[in-house]
DNA sequence: CAAGTGACGTAGA
DNA sequence: GTCTACGCCACTT
């Protein structure tokens, strides 16, 4: 790290996302104030791996529910996401109506209905 | 200061 | 279902 930036604050929010649950670019954009950037989003990830070990960077995909990194890329998110429960269909896509994550709600620390 | 870049998103063909 | 084109925002050089 150098300065910090908005991209510490990406990493937070990506480290509040639930085991089981993923979230897409687009939506962390938009919790984060930038309605449409969303490729900010995949620029912080890109530029993580470095310092990154304790962000899950792979509950990270996109609006489609799917991956976009390269061949290696997407193996290694789909093991890690296996790990944690999450599924993928045949085209191996992820359902996000079963994962998707809502956001940082109050409920994620308070007892269920 | 300007230009380039990028793990996205949406709309149209 | 696929592919293409444009727009968006923040960071680096």
């Amino acid at each position: 790290m150098t300065t910090p930036t908005n991209f510490d604050r990406i990493y937070a929010l990506i480290r509040r996302i639930p085991i089981g649950k993923v979230a897409s670019y687009g939506q962390i954009a938009r919790w984060l104030g930038w309605p449409r950037g969303a490729r900010t989003v995949g620029w912080a990830l890109r530029a993580l791996t470095d310092d990154a070990g304790d962000v899950p960077w792979h509950r990270v995909i996109n609006s489609q529910g799917r991956i976009s990194l390269d061949a290696e890329g997407t193996r290694i998110q789909r093991e890690l996401l296996e790990a944690e429960g999450v599924t993928f269909d045949s085209a191996g896509r992820i359902d996000l109506k079963t994962y998707a994550w809502v956001g940082p709600a109050p409920w994620e620390t308070a007892d269920e209905p």
